[in-house]
DNA sequence: TGCCAGTAATAGAGTTGAGCTATGGATCTC
DNA sequence: GAGATCCATAGCTCAACTCTATTACTGGCA
């Protein structure tokens, strides 16, 4: 016969009341059940734990030494088991996200800021990363989901969903710009732009774009950081373009953006996660809501 | 449904060979019935623990999580399993006695070394102290067994064993106590005596028993150690007594010593032990082997 | 595209064993 | 010495665990 928890159990309510009885009272067992436990766990062990007559029980030395090693084991056991239902209630856990840092800085935070609100156990783990670290992060499980756009290959990787981020153009407030009905491309090819650097994948779309279009656009400086070209723009430079999830547009009060009304102004934006793969329930749950969250405002 | 070490088991055991079917048999049960374990756990955990389909089976993130900790606690409880093993087969334990310090110094470390010849694993704790320490030793289960002398009251103390330490008369080799068919207190009463401090144990017998005897002795000098006492014997002082346990007559080569025939010269010594109360398997047996050395040399 | 091999899940039957009730036996109290 | 209290034992009942047989699904290969 080998040992079981409820044996163990038994012994630390038995070592606790001093009693069979009330020991078997407190487990809601009948006093013969918990003599029966004490003796198998005796036997399993090979060892005496309680000196017991009618009138008096008491551990033995050995079941005194053995004490303390049961009582943590049964209580990290049924720590373990609380966590767990914690973890199932959604009332704690962790979300890991990996995400690129236009994402990062932009939408998530304030996704993640109202999933909090109606979750207040949950911890995040964020990761602002390139695209492809972005997809290395959710192949390793690191990440229990990722924000990237670019192609996915793979099987191994699942879509959950997948938005345009539309590039907006960056122009100073009361420039000719916003009053037009629709930015186009021929809007773009005639007024002075502050393009990113050539190793951007913001560069890279709108490159791509202009040349689909068979046009050419008037660059008249470049800058690496989203941040230095609306500095540019500020001071009169020229406009620019930048994704519409950029967060940087919205830090600086004097400038106004609009939507840039053609497809290829636009990247994949991809939640994705790990085929076949089920996560824990909290990062299951800001699954959706973050889905939710970029189909509003997508 | 509660969870069951069983069911932990088949846990570690399939999250090791990632297979329900390898882990089934390396459990040596069906594989239906580790599934059914599985599931058991997730039910009782409220999470889901692999993500498994025909063809693989992983852990999920918070699989992984657990996996150490259940690890740890499996781990640990085969190994209490593995030590209570070994103190019930006796090869390994820890004893420990409280005993006079004549005793501690005398019969007492024979009895462990031929002890520990047949039971190598054991570890000794020995205290030497007083009678009055030595009952409440054992009284209070500080100690499995105690080795003291003088009146055992209380019936929660059991005398396993009762033999006498018969006095000694201690004399220079070559004196005529030496030739002497008996040593009576005749003997004694004529002879310079060394004798020990009023205050100790000794002293008391010896009074005593002069007293009963009607006789009184002719102190030439006091000693509170019995060390003294030897070396005052081995300078021609005069003859002492003392136990016929203690080590100290054997450390000096020129003298020798006769026990002294009459019952009133010796005290009880006493093997006790805590009544009702079982002693591990080592202890138990080392109760036993020191009852027989103590009726061997008494 | 469909077949085959391999694996987990399900269903139903049988058996083990855990718990319960009733009772016995021992010890302390009055 | 009688009663009360408490642990141990015995026999019964039933729940749950395990097994066999089978199904369902997945991925590889022709």
């Amino acid at each position: 016969m080998d040992l079981s928890l409820r044996q163990i159990r038994a012994f630390l309510a038995a070592a606790q009341t001093r009693s069979f009885t009330r020991a078997a009272e407190s487990l809601h067992v009948a006093q013969p059940t918990l003599t029966v436990q004490i003796r198998r766990l005796e036997e399993a062990l090979a060892v005496k734990l309680f000196d017991r007559n009618t009138r008096s029980v008491e551990l033995t030395r050995i079941g005194r030494e053995l004490l303390p090693v049961f009582q943590r084991m049964v209580h990290d056991l049924d720590a373990v088991v609380v966590d767990t239902h914690e973890i199932a209630a959604m009332r704690r856990g962790v979300v890991r996200v990996a995400a690129l840092p236009t994402i990062a800085a932009g939408v998530l935070p304030d996704a993640i800021q109202s999933f909090r609100e109606r979750h207040p156990g949950v911890t995040f783990v964020l990761k602002d990363v390139i695209a492809s670290r972005v997809l290395g992060l959710v192949r390793s499980e690191e990440v229990d989901l990722g924000v990237t756009g670019g192609e996915v290959k793979g099987q191994d990787i699942d879509t959950v969903l997948e938005v345009r981020d539309r590039m907006h153009i960056v122009f100073p407030q009361g420039h000719a710009v916003g009053d037009l009905p629709r930015v186009t491309i021929e809007t773009l090819a005639e007024v002075p732009l502050v393009l990113m650097d050539p190793a951007t994948s913001v560069r890279e779309i709108v490159d791509e774009a202009f040349l689909s279009a068979g046009r050419i656009a008037k660059p008249v400086c470049e800058a690496t950081y989203m941040m230095t070209a609306i500095a540019m723009v500020r001071a009169g430079l020229g406009l620019t373009i930048l994704p519409g999830s950029a967060r940087e547009i919205a830090a600086e009060p004097t400038l106004r953006s609009r939507p840039i009304d053609m497809l290829a102004f636009s990247r994949p934006l991809r939640v994705i996660r790990k085929t076949g793969r089920s996560l824990p329930p909290l990062a299951e749950a800001f699954l959706d809501h973050l889905c939710g969250t970029l189909v509003e405002k997508g």
